[in-house]
DNA sequence: GTGAAAGCGCTAACAA
DNA sequence: TTGTTAGCGCTTTCAC
């Protein structure tokens, strides 16, 4: 900046303006200093620009490494197939939106998932180089993101508020318990199906607690006996796991149940697999069903009946959100707001496709 | 950090310390740090770092406002259907091969897409805050890149390196013409159709005249005429004016062509709807195929018979080669890959689903 | 319309 | 192991 300051003639503060406010420079003056930018190859820094002015003009997402091994295994062996964006996920979809709104308001898109063993704080460094950002629901410790929050607007994805000492957080959820209540309703009345098993998971994240909170809610509304636990839980909510938890279910003694209902949809889409290589067809012998409504759900055959979450409005709704904060004042009440699901009904429960 | 130096009784070199090489700072006046900095709701500037570092740890990516508002509108119409994530475009799938890449490296990815009527440089703004970015090809001015890969790595995506200037910059591509000629080859021979009508693009773009040069190829080799011009040239790719595009052809007086090939998936989408429309039945009254491989184009029915670049594996392509520049000498030749393209062979060229 | 000067919050030698 | 001291490249008053 000097450089071209020098070699134009004029001040640092000429240039700085020729680039912040360009109409407040005499028109003659700033062909002279685009042209020495130009020699000079000068690009201005974003560093020093956010660090003098406080501001960078990015909003940030963080993420966990959901990544599911199986998903992308499949889809790299298969290279040149259908199946490569199959492997699509919730991250993507948010993403997605949230670029797209981010875009609307003139900011950029930083983002970054957690490592699966990261070492330091991944939040605090997308922190330190964004305006605000979301992050979804279990990527960060709750203590580091109530520090973080103090200083910009932070806004929850998915999930209700970890702890009390996020309650200042705006928040933004997808209705869960309703979705699953709706899909669980469908298999029982409409399909007449009865003996209904749910596979769930080990660690409770708060999302996957709703969906079987509204399972069971229509199991009683039902009138069928309301279960405590799950029938099953699984570790991590992959296809591997999924797959296993198929079998496992198959080989309990007593009648085999006529609907296996899942958490999410890539245990659904291992349970598939397994499956099919039993010889147990779906959804004539059983039903299944997932929950998300990923790309896959709609490709694997049968095609997956699901309860599909909003995920790119939410992204657009984040954005919305931070920047509100951002223009605003920061006083208000922090909002929080739970996005509508719907069920897709596809073949594997019975459904046309 | 000043006021966290101060309140754990140490200089503000040590608190740097803390954070950047917690190994090189004593356990105790670690602890002692940390506690100080959540006390205050201390995070670290990133700007401030990068500037004192001259690294940001972040990789860009620019892309070009591609979205079409036909399958935007689609999707969003039809909320809660399934076409939502037929949406996903290429820049998609390059942003999640670079995103996973880039976290294997260490790196965080910023994204920003050109705004439609843009007024001020995006490339400036996503290269001042990363240490090296990609480039969707035509996203940016030539002369501006040109000033800015002065200073740091660029790589350019898809499409031959634009000018001279520009051929210093590590450079990746798809086998457009390859691609091309395989699919016009397999419609001739396999299909033995013989009436072949191409859709093209007004506004000549490298990998749009490439695929056209393929489609050329193709034609002589079968001994069939080979045409100067394509058929058709629409304006913006869409299926808008694929649609249009189809009804077009089919109101030409001369016999009707049995097989219509577009340039990329969106246009051939949009014919498909318009041949719907008019009772034209495909692929028995015609082929169409497309090019680009997004997922919409496994979704409609009949299923796009296209050709799939591998743009996830371009993004990570991109990530390798910017880190390579990062942390390698800078002196190195470009470099410049190509990409293998492969055919989809699916139901609207006959193919079976 | 333009310039001078004081930081923005951090890192990176170099000392101690 | 820890402290001192320069900047990093820009924005921002406040003069002129």
């Amino acid at each position: 900046m000097y450089d071209v300051a020098e070699r134009s003639g004029v001040s640092i503060a000429t240039v700085s303006r020729v680039y912040r406010s360009p109409d407040t420079v005499r028109e003659q003056t700033r062909q002279r200093v685009l042209e020495a930018a130009r020699e000079l190859g000068y690009v201005p820094s974003g560093n020093a620009r956010g660090l003098a002015s406080r501001s960078t003009g990015v909003l940030g997402l963080c993420f966990p490494d959901y990544s599911d091994p199986d998903a992308e295994s499949e889809a790299e062996s298969t290279a040149g197939e259908d199946i490569d964006d199959a492997a699509m996920l919730y991250s993507d979809q948010i993403i997605r939106g949230m670029e797209r709104a981010a875009r609307r308001h003139g900011y950029a898109l930083l983002i970054a998932a957690s490592l699966k063993g990261g070492p330091e704080s991944l939040v605090a460094k997308v922190a330190g180089r964004v305006d605000g950002f979301a992050v979804l629901a279990r990527t960060v410790a709750t203590e580091e993101l109530e520090v973080i929050s103090r200083r910009q607007p932070v806004v929850m994805l998915a999930g209700p508020r970890e702890s009390d000492d996020l309650d200042h957080l705006d928040h933004i959820e997808v209705a869960n318990a309703d979705g699953q209540r709706e899909l669980t309703r469908h298999l029982i009345e409409d399909h007449g199906l009865r003996r209904l098993a749910y596979i769930g998971s080990a660690e409770e994240s708060p999302d996957v607690a709703a969906r079987f909170r509204g399972y069971v809610e229509a199991c009683r509304a039902a009138g069928l006996p309301a279960p405590d636990e799950p029938d099953l839980r699984v570790g991590m909510m992959t296809q591997a796991e999924g797959a296993q938890a198929a079998d496992a279910l198959l080989e309990r003694s007593g009648p085999r149940p006529d609907a296996l209902l899942f958490a999410n949809d890539q245990m659904a889409v291992g349970a598939l697999h397994t499956l099919e290589r039993r010889g147990v067809r779906v959804p004539r012998d059983i039903a299944v069903t997932g929950f998300d409504g990923i790309a896959l759900s709609r490709i694997v055959r049968p095609a997956l009946t699901t309860v599909r979450q909003p995920m790119r409005r939410m992204g657009e709704e984040a954005v919305e959100l931070l920047v509100r904060r951002l223009t605003g004042r920061q006083d208000s009440e922090p909002v929080s707001m739970m996005l509508p699901v719907s069920v897709a009904r596809r073949s594997s429960c019975g459904c046309g496709d």
